[in-house]
DNA sequence: ACAAAAGTGTTTCCAGTACACCCATGA
DNA sequence: TCATGGGTGTACTGGAAACACTTTTGT
């Protein structure tokens, strides 16, 4: 049968994850550089090849636990990148994933087995990643924009208490625009996914801002 | 290297399409009836497995034309479908598309090397599919009813004239709705997607319907 | 003239937008 | 008391929804 066609033969399946975190306004995604061939000491994104006795979603949260030490992360499809020549080695179909993460809380491993660092980077300033990385990071990044007026997944952002104005200048920075501050409170108050905990944040010398915190998950809030 | 890492042997990429067109206020998905274990004489998805020389377009529109002799259909991606055991041969990983053909265009050949039999039928009757394509269809069909109300898609299902009546049944078809006439005929106008033939259309014994076609293709319609 | 189905116009309502004012704090 | 940034209210606008009337055809 086709197993023994040579034209289906030595293909595998990479599982990508892009996981971002906004660092005081700044939009960051977690890389990780490689200890081995190929792309030796690269930086790259997370992920890498599917075993063939798991389901993919297990591949999927299999690879974050190795290459970062992060266990608990929701990530959702992104794309698929199939360009016969992306990976040197062999042929390797990528699927990508997006996830979102509190950077304070995202208690990542700097080095394992085969990794010999790990760093959330400014994803404007990522440059010359392994594979095609850089490609599939552009595409996650596409897709967080989208996702983040679509559903809740900022929650993760905020595991626990949050003001409007904190909330809206993530939605700012990773939007690339900026909001009006009463339309964005009425909005985001409107669409039941926060509720006041009655706490307030104190800052320098300012009025105290009021305390929000996500209800429970509702994820792709549908347009219907 | 990973090659030669039993984990990752004999792996592959099927990449399936969910055609769909809508005959007579009817939705039905293109099928073809397997000649070939697993699951032959089976009916299934068009699609097939990627090979390791070609790039996952290419190989998805290969396989289209292959299984059905159909060439010129866009396709875009719906999902990835990873479980470890859905195919009995080797581990697959599945990725899913969704197209749509104008039924009367759709010169698919009933027969080829690899299928006995191709139809359209009705997505509320199939069952008993190869794979896990049932789940695949259902995947699509969700995909289908988010796609058509932010893209042009229904294009390919009027390659030439329509009447707005026709257009509102393929939509309620679709969408599982009734959506009032006025209403329809007015949206549909201010997306500026479709323009006046002066044309009309004589049917039994009623009002003549003015003709419309789709202008020239903009898919996904953002929202922003 | 009548039924059937097509075309057009009007009102209402809500969500998004733009904007102005008040309030609490530390210096 | 002042500057800073947070909280609240209101008027405007445009698109979606609800709805009624007219037009054309074959019988």
């Amino acid at each position: 049968m086709e197993v023994n066609n040579p034209l289906y033969k030595n293909q595998g399946i990479h599982v990508i994850s892009s996981i971002f975190t906004v660092d005081h306004g700044v939009v960051k995604v977690l890389l990780i550089k490689r200890k081995n061939n190929p792309f030796k000491d690269k930086w790259a994104l997370v992920g890498g090849a599917l075993y063939n006795n798991e389901d993919i979603d297990s591949g999927l949260k299999r690879e974050v636990r190795e290459k970062t030490g992060i266990d608990n992360i929701d990530l959702s499809l992104v794309n698929v990148h199939g360009r016969v020549d992306r990976s040197p080695v062999m042929r390797m179909v990528a699927v990508s994933y997006l996830g979102v993460i509190d950077i304070n809380k995202a208690n990542f491993v700097r080095e394992t087995l085969k990794t010999s660092d790990a760093a959330f980077v400014d994803v404007k300033k990522v440059t010359d990643l392994a594979y095609d990385h850089e490609e599939i990071l552009a595409s996650s990044l596409d897709a967080l924009k989208k996702k983040i007026v679509n559903s809740n997944i900022l929650a993760s952002l905020f595991p626990n208490c949050f003001t409007m104005p904190e909330l809206q200048k993530t939605y700012e920075a990773i939007l690339e625009v900026t909001l009006d501050r009463r339309n964005f409170r009425r909005k985001l108050l409107s669409l039941d996914l926060v509720e006041d905990t009655g706490e307030f944040a104190n800052f320098d010398g300012k009025k105290p801002a009021k305390l929000y915190r996500f209800k429970d998950k509702i994820d792709n809030i549908d347009v219907f």
